[in-house]
DNA sequence: TATCTCTGGTGAACGGGTTCAGTGAACCGC
DNA sequence: GCGGTTCACTGAACCCGTTCACCAGAGATA
């Protein structure tokens, strides 16, 4: 197809002005030469055409202007919503994301920062399905690595936007302790195979704390699974009376299967989400859910990533906190 | 912060083996030298800790490896799990994908296209805002494309993923038609003033030819903004008995619209979606749909992009089909 | 034996910027 | 009038692969 005519370097414009291309390559940043040649060379360069090539900029600066982005899972429809978001804002200082994400898999998710790290992005956000995960500690040693959610275990970021999950599951569960739960079922897409993970502490030492029991089932994030995910856990002889769901994403499969099996929410029911989603409002009953400010979320993690790829030395830490959106689909457990 | 030790490069590789830089590049991709050579060169680059630096190879080769996506909205539900599943599938082919989303804005658009261009991507997909944009002639010469949705006006294209929406614009109205509707709603994303825009077209066409009146108002995808669309048509005062909605998303807002003003949905008013999203089946009622074959589509789109990127000579066109999914938002108007 | 064709490999020229060390001129103070 | 700065700019090395032109030696052919 294409492969158009050669493109205009800086030679080109060396040329046309009658200067090095030393001299071009300053101008065109603005740096060292004298106002009357940048403007004379940004004349010229506009007249030819001339961009710098992107590429060739990073083979010699070092620097690509990409940053890669890690997520957990994109068929969560918060997650999809950030790294939408994060993009956008960090085309605004122009650089490009390059986003992946790894499915749930704590596997692949090595393997994907790897790679991000051979393709000399310049900087790493991170919402990682495993925070503990040892090999962490070596990417950040290659690369600045900014957290969103719960913060790595053994590595050094660059900066941290810490949820405070445990505050979220707090919230959640003392909402359900107060309206008379005591059995509360959770689907959390953090696989139980490895119980140390954040969440899955944060939920065992509340239920402790507030002296509830709870189920904890692995979901993923898809309507068809978490669904069936669901289904499992209200099948049981002894079902939860409520269930708390660690995305809104999973809590529409809690709805669906209540539908399914005949369980009116909340009345027979009590689904409580996480991160709250505006489709969420429109369910009947709509979802309470766990809120977060999510445009601040995003926009406090472009600021550090954007620093971190700058090669900002200090490091930044901020802290989220959450509120309660009350929707409708909680109340207290039928008498039975 | 990090700014680790000096990478290893290929020149040391060539030096551990004793062949040249030549050779070792050769090897590493399995081209030009004995198999016993390439075996020796691959275990001292495993030994070193060798990979190519991605950066340089395009440099020097003219392939960046990466494929530029283009949206009109990723506000939509429906278009950021295409893009999703898109960066998923390219990954798999060895490329990365840089995603943009141009709001809707044809002038924005054409600039994101422009910097991508700029950014040397292998290939770009579009689903366009403006397809009959004349900077994409220009644009198409210089790396190959590949549109999903409508087609391009005037620029040769390497691929194209058609999805007939003149078929879905039908296959909407007949079935409010032959409910007995006479006057239908239309939120769209295509702005009005611009009226050849390819929706437009097709639903003024369709709408002529089953003699219904239809009245075209302009709507986005967020929840707050396709609600506040919803609000404006149905509160004028020779409202219409149905929506279509040019999106799932959209119609989620028009729900959102009939609830605040006590419409039942469908007894009052019916509401037709666009591009099924699985959470639409959990309103109440589920909302009815024009569905696409989401997977096959992004599957059909992954191929031609990275024949295009290789520099497929042919053009390959795919048109997919749109069925109907009934939910239950639609029904006969009430007389009145 | 002389010539030709492969095979497997080498050397060096790219690709297109950035950046560092250095240079000539103008300007400074005394 | 002279050493010391500062300013504006230059030359060349460098980033790290890819690829093209070329070559030595082995084996085939005449």
């Amino acid at each position: 197809m294409p492969r158009p005519a050669r493109r205009v370097t800086i030679r080109d414009v060396a040329e046309a002005t009658g200067l090095s291309q030393a001299a071009v390559s300053y101008a065109m940043r603005g740096l060292q030469v004298s106002e009357e040649t940048q403007e004379r060379v940004r004349r010229a360069a506009a007249e030819l055409g001339y961009e710098a090539n992107p590429v060739a900029r990073a083979l010699a600066s070092g620097r690509t202007g990409m940053v890669g982005v890690l997520w957990a899972s994109l068929e969560d429809l918060w997650q999809q919503e950030t790294v939408v978001a994060l993009g956008a804002a960090l085309l605004g200082d122009d650089r490009f994301a390059i986003v992946l994400d790894s499915g749930g898999d704590p596997g692949h998710e090595e393997r994907l920062a790897r790679r991000l790290v051979d393709q000399r992005v310049d900087a790493m956000v991170l919402a990682p399905v495993d925070p503990a995960a040892p090999f962490w500690a070596e990417v950040a040693e290659q690369v600045p690595l900014v957290v969103v959610g719960d913060a790595l275990a053994g590595a050094r970021t660059a900066g941290e936007v810490v949820f405070d999950n445990r505050s979220g599951v707090t919230l959640a569960l003392e909402h359900l302790v107060a309206l008379g739960h005591r059995h509360i079922g959770v689907l959390t897409p953090t696989r139980p195979s490895t119980p140390d993970r954040p969440g899955d502490v944060h939920v065992r030492a509340e239920a402790e704390r507030l002296g509830v029991r709870v189920t904890i089932t692995t979901a993923r994030h898809g309507l068809d699974d978490a669904t069936a995910a669901a289904h499992d856990v209200l099948a049981s002889p002894r079902r939860p009376t409520a269930v708390f769901c660690f995305s809104d994403s999973i809590a529409h499969g809690a709805y669906a299967a209540a539908r399914d099996l005949g369980l009116d929410v909340p009345r027979d029911l009590s689904v409580l989400g996480y991160d709250a989603r505006p489709v969420s409002r429109l369910l009947s009953p709509p979802l309470t859910t766990v809120d977060w400010d999510t445009t601040a979320i995003v926009a406090a993690t472009a600021r550090l990533v954007t620093a971190a790829a700058e090669g900002a030395p200090r490091r930044r830490r901020v802290v989220r906190r959450p509120s309660l959106l009350e929707g409708g689909s909680t109340a207290p457990p039928r008498r039975g």
